[in-house]
DNA sequence: ACTGAGCGA
């Protein structure tokens, strides 16, 4: 097998070394190419025997975590002169490697000069046929592509949208005008510069309406102050302070405006300002539905931060001996930091299952109590510790594992008979997955597989 | 199910 050489090159300015990049003045390292998307069990070898077939590399790595040894899904590749790593780049981008594309880009190790978000768009109603290269092939007349993929389900299917990030907002630009609408195999594709969700929402918002909603009006506020102060801005058709049975306020209202500028140059001037020693809130008047569909999305939104935040920093314990119980677990794992919550999963009569969480303050110090903890004898078995996964990836780690179970045509399988004559399972064309140690029929596999999915 | 993620020795 070939050599992996570990000498590193010298991080130093040269002819091969920092180089000025394409328009928009970033600066690449133009013989160190960033490989992504790597399926976590791609290693340095396979990079090494990937690349090298275009030119002769001068160091690969898969990144990993320290303590844990996992990959982190990316790696380097470096070359000794640029026009390698170029060729490279071009020929083996989205390359699949252990059947995941890749993504190859250069090396920008500056994060602002990588997330800078412009130039960077969104397409979409793209054919699911349509790949990576393919979605690559079609933009790149249009500017130098620092990055570009197709949305992906866990299958590797496309979702059927895609992003490209140019090197400057003129190319960007240049492709939304020409390709924005046009047909790509018979579907008509939206091109747009890409929005974060708050930004479109936002855009949306911007939509023309008339009619305003205020809040956190003082009591003593009426009709009349509503139609004095709004009326600044504009021809009113109503102004309304919302009021109980008993006629109390209930410190909001509704004003309406002849004309949906007006509305929104009132809102723009209006809104955060004081009356009364109370602080407006000044917008668009929304119906309960859209309201609640708002509220219900930043709730979400929320959510999916706290858990982003959390990602790491949750173990899974099992293989617990049953006189552990929380405040034990708690111990065990005290000594690497912070706890914010430790909890052994018992069955409904209270004995222990085996297994449970326990959640520090940062993935650091989880890291460390894993690599510590993990196959450590405690009371009568060692100790089985991992990053907590959540409900979600576990769903799509089976998943992916289902997806990888390739027919296997008799013709094709080993000559030995995998069952007994008139075994059951014989008489289906294929069978799924790799040759099970035992005689089951390969459909209970494939079925035990799915149940799993669907619970 | 339809607007991202991503950088070391």
């Amino acid at each position: 097998m070939a050599q992996i050489q570990v000498q590193h090159q010298a991080p130093v300015s040269g002819p091969n070394g920092v180089a000025p990049g394409a328009a928009g003045g970033a600066q690449f390292m133009l013989t160190s190419l960033y490989v992504g998307d790597l399926d976590v069990t791609v290693t340095d070898e396979q990079l090494y025997q990937l690349f090298s077939q275009v030119a002769p590399v001068a160091s690969v790595r898969v990144c990993r975590d320290l303590a844990s040894g996992r990959s982190l899904g990316y790696g380097y590749v470096n070359y000794n002169n640029l026009r390698d790593a170029a060729r490279a780049m071009d020929l083996l981008n989205f390359t699949p490697l252990n059947n995941k594309p890749i993504r190859v880009m250069y090396s920008q190790r500056d994060p602002s000069l990588r997330k800078t978000g412009t130039a960077n768009i969104f397409i979409k109603n793209l054919d699911k046929s349509i790949d990576h290269k393919a979605l690559h092939d079609t933009f790149s007349s249009f500017g130098n592509i620092l990055s570009c993929k197709i949305s992906t389900d866990s299958f590797g299917q496309s979702k059927g949208y895609g992003f490209v990030q140019f090197d400057n907002e003129e190319s960007a630009q240049n492709a939304i005008d020409k390709l924005n609408g046009m047909l790509i195999n018979d579907k008509q594709v939206y091109v747009g510069h890409f929005l974060r969700k708050q930004e479109r929402e936002t855009a949306l918002n911007k939509a023309k309406f008339n009619n305003v909603y205020v809040k956190n009006l003082s009591k003593s506020t009426t009709d009349e102050d509503l139609k004095t102060i709004f009326g600044e801005y504009g021809e009113i058709t109503s102004a309304v302070v919302m009021r109980d049975a008993d006629g109390k306020s209930k410190c909001f209202g509704f004003v309406n405006f002849e004309n949906a500028d007006d509305a929104a140059k009132a809102v723009e001037a209006l809104n955060g300002k004081k009356f009364d020693d109370k602080e407006w809130y000044v917008g668009k008047a929304q119906k309960k539905s859209e309201r609640e569909h708002e509220l219900k999305a930043q709730f979400e939104q929320t959510m999916k931060e706290a858990a982003d935040k959390s990602q790491g920093a949750n173990l899974y314990i099992k293989n617990l001996d049953d006189s552990i119980g929380d405040e034990t677990l708690k111990e065990l794992f005290s000594e690497f930091g912070n706890i914010t919550s430790c909890k052994v999963m018992r069955d409904p009569s209270g004995i222990s299952k085996g297994s449970g969480f326990v959640a520090f303050s940062t993935p650091e110090e989880a890291s460390r109590a894993l690599a510590e903890m993990n196959g450590k004898m405690v009371v009568s078995k060692p100790l089985y510790v991992a990053v907590a996964q959540r409900k979600e990836e576990r769903r799509a780690r089976l998943q992916a594992q289902f997806s990888q179970m390739r027919p296997i045509i008799p013709s094709v399988a080993p000559r030995m008979p995998m069952y007994p004559a008139g075994a059951p399972g014989l008489g289906q064309q294929f069978l799924y997955g790799q040759a099970p140690p035992a005689m089951l029929p390969p459909q209970v596999i494939y079925l035990e597989s799915l149940s799993i999915l669907l619970t």
